[in-house]
DNA sequence: AGGGTTTTCGCCTGGCGGGCATAAACTATT
DNA sequence: AATAGTTTATGCCCGCCAGGCGAAAACCCT
């Protein structure tokens, strides 16, 4: 099993670690492990991420797919891909073979996991579309500029900070904390500090064709 | 691996088969089997819905969820769920230990398999409402009405023809044949007969929030 | 020919996404 | 203290779309 790790810094970055055994010596992956007997899959893939990589605060954990694979030479057996959001402000401590790697710019990763970064990639930017998922990206608390900041550095495009809180607001999942923002040093009005209403996954438009009978 | 088989006639209806070995003998469960060394999950699948069930039209294929599973009382290993929707009209020959069963009066299932049922009609009333999903459970060509009654048998509520019609128009993922009905025994306009433009899945609003720019 | 039935077309409305201009609030400079 | 520059917040406006409703169209049966 491994895990697509995404955070936000500037840009988007994914954990990356170089590996001191065979196969793939030397060369990238995506941090993970095997599975002991008796454990569940989430279980064991947030052990590794503790063990490993010294990852403990994860935002949000999602099994992408499954497939066989023959990532190990004599062995034929099954991998399990998880997506794993890292809000920003938690700063692990990693241990010295692993790296945060923006994913516009990787380097040739092992075992063809950049396809698996690339549909974890996908996956998210639908995710950020239709439900709250930014709350496993973001910080507690935060500006709609910085939030909008995070949207961008996802969908690569740019995102109005006040389309962004009316929308979210809505749907009630976005509320003021009534806290502010002493401005910067360029000046500037102080912006409203923001928060997410529910830390779990609430998909906000569930109808796109029809709505359900109002009763 | 198990696969929870979907179509819809009058109701929404699931596949099951009545278990002729231990463990969980005689009571009924997904059907389903193990994987091959060297096989691909997809094509196991596939192969297992043909050889034991009779299914050979799958209009759409899609990998639900793996998880440790305790199912066989001395043996650890991993479960992997399916999702799988049959085109009405395809009606294949089952094997006499198998049967359809409305997703709403089920009977007592082994495994926990309840659950991975409950989670597919979710995940396919999502999928109806911002993809084109419903090509894989209508027949090739059909009138509105019918296809809203695939819609009303998934979601469970009236579903207006004119505004399916409308909308999944407006898409580019419905298209008139030029053909038409004859009317039925109790008169009536002759209906349209329609048809999807494409047979994979394509997500309809991958924005919600906020649009790319235009160019 | 006429009544009953089902589909289709057209109109209308409320709501929402999104852009834009203006106001508000702050810093730095003169 | 006044002004310029910068960033955020608020309000207004427009266009599009989902969805409801009524009228027309097209067919069956008596």
């Amino acid at each position: 099993m491994n895990a697509v790790v995404l955070r936000v810094t500037d840009r988007l970055e994914t954990l990356l670690w170089r590996r001191s055994r065979p196969p793939a010596e030397d060369r990238w992956s995506l941090p993970g492990g095997f599975v002991r007997q008796g454990e569940s899959l989430e279980g064991a893939m947030r052990r590794h991420l503790a063990e490993k990589v010294g990852v403990t605060d994860v935002g949000h954990l999602e099994q992408l797919d499954s497939h066989s694979a023959d990532t190990h030479p004599e062995l034929w057996l099954l991998d399990v891909s998880y997506l794993a959001l890292i809000p920003r402000g938690a700063e692990p401590h990693l241990p010295p073979d692993t790296s945060w790697h923006p994913v516009e710019e990787l380097p040739t990763v092992a075992f063809g996991h950049a396809g698996a970064i690339e549909r974890a990639h996908e996956r998210l930017r639908g995710k950020l579309s239709y439900s709250n998922a930014a709350f496993a990206l973001a910080p507690p608390r935060f500006t709609l500029r910085e939030l909008a900041d995070v949207y961008e550095a996802v969908l690569g495009y740019a995102v109005s900070p006040t389309n962004l809180g009316r929308v979210l607001g809505r749907d009630g999942l976005l509320a003021p904390t009534g806290g502010h923002r002493r401005a910067g040093a360029a000046g500037g009005r102080p912006a409203a500090e923001f928060a997410f209403t529910r830390r779990e996954l609430v998909v906000s438009r569930p109808l796109a064709a029809f709505k359900p009978p109002e009763n």
